[in-house]
DNA sequence: ACCTTCTGGTTGTACGGTCGAACCATGTCC
DNA sequence: GGACATGGTTCGACCGTACAACCAGAAGGT
């Protein structure tokens, strides 16, 4: 099949799509498909938490797309943990700011690690110098979706 | 961070698949991507019998990568909705063929259609410079996973 | 033939992530 | 200052999934 073809028929893609995203376990939310006792939510938050620094409650519901009263109980689960800290924000009465605590961050480390082992062996799968269009495709579609 | 770093670097390749797939909505997966009342496996389930015509309930069970007793409930679910048969295998007493009816068929074709569309939104807001970029990236990335 | 083991399916139970709605407090705008 | 919007929390419900127990049929050895 041309590749125009291909570019006409979007089963195809999410054929390819949904294999993949079965084959990475994502199918079971409730672990990470790293093998690790916490949530795929949970790892998305502790993984944007610990890249940032401090965000902003709703800032993180973007982020994760989820409902508010989602992220407040995956926040007060974390926080359950030791691993997140709530403050009130400075700038707004309303508004919670998260930060990792100690702990957090070396959970988030450990979680980076397994991930990193994970995702190294599909990287190995990938050709070197395919990488950078995979991870470049990745984001154009992310955009995408976004519109 | 260049663009060689980043490519070794499979933690970007996370945070790229991650916000693909929360992106995309696959993290409810109670509801299709495609906003149909029905679940991703449901959906899966649906596309796979209709390729095969046939399926054995075990073979589903594989393909979805699902626990049989899951998958138990799944085909329940399906036929009350009259959309699957359920007949004794001929050749293995315990076994059950799996075979879609004629509104089973209809439904497919529906999602097939809904599917299409919204993949066809999603290709549409890839600049088109970027199409064949994307398309080859997903293929490699599939090629690495069945590896 | 018989016993054991394996395999395909079903049912019961429990867990957990997500949503929607109701509610509160605070910020924003006319 | 009143109306509306926004950030968070809590409550209730739904649903997909796993695990375990169980049953029935197949497979293989003695």
């Amino acid at each position: 099949m041309s590749r125009d073809q291909r570019a006409d028929d979007p089963a195809a893609l999410q054929e390819a799509l949904g294999s993949f995203v079965r084959a990475f376990g994502l199918h079971q939310p409730e672990t990470t498909p790293c093998g690790r006792p916490i949530s795929v939510s949970e790892a998305h938050a502790l993984s944007e938490l610990e890249q940032e620094g401090e965000l902003r409650q709703v800032e993180l519901t973007r982020r994760l797309r989820l409902q508010k009263s989602t992220v407040s109980r995956l926040v007060g689960q974390l926080s359950s943990r030791g691993w997140v800290e709530r403050a009130p924000a400075p700038d707004d009465g309303r508004g919670v700011v998260l930060r990792l605590t100690p702990a957090g961050q070396r959970a988030a480390r450990n979680l980076a690690e397994a991930r990193r082992e994970r995702f190294s062996r599909l990287l190995g799968s990938i050709p070197a110098h395919e990488r950078a269009g995979v991870l470049h495709a990745l984001d154009v579609m992310v955009e995408a979706l976004d519109e």
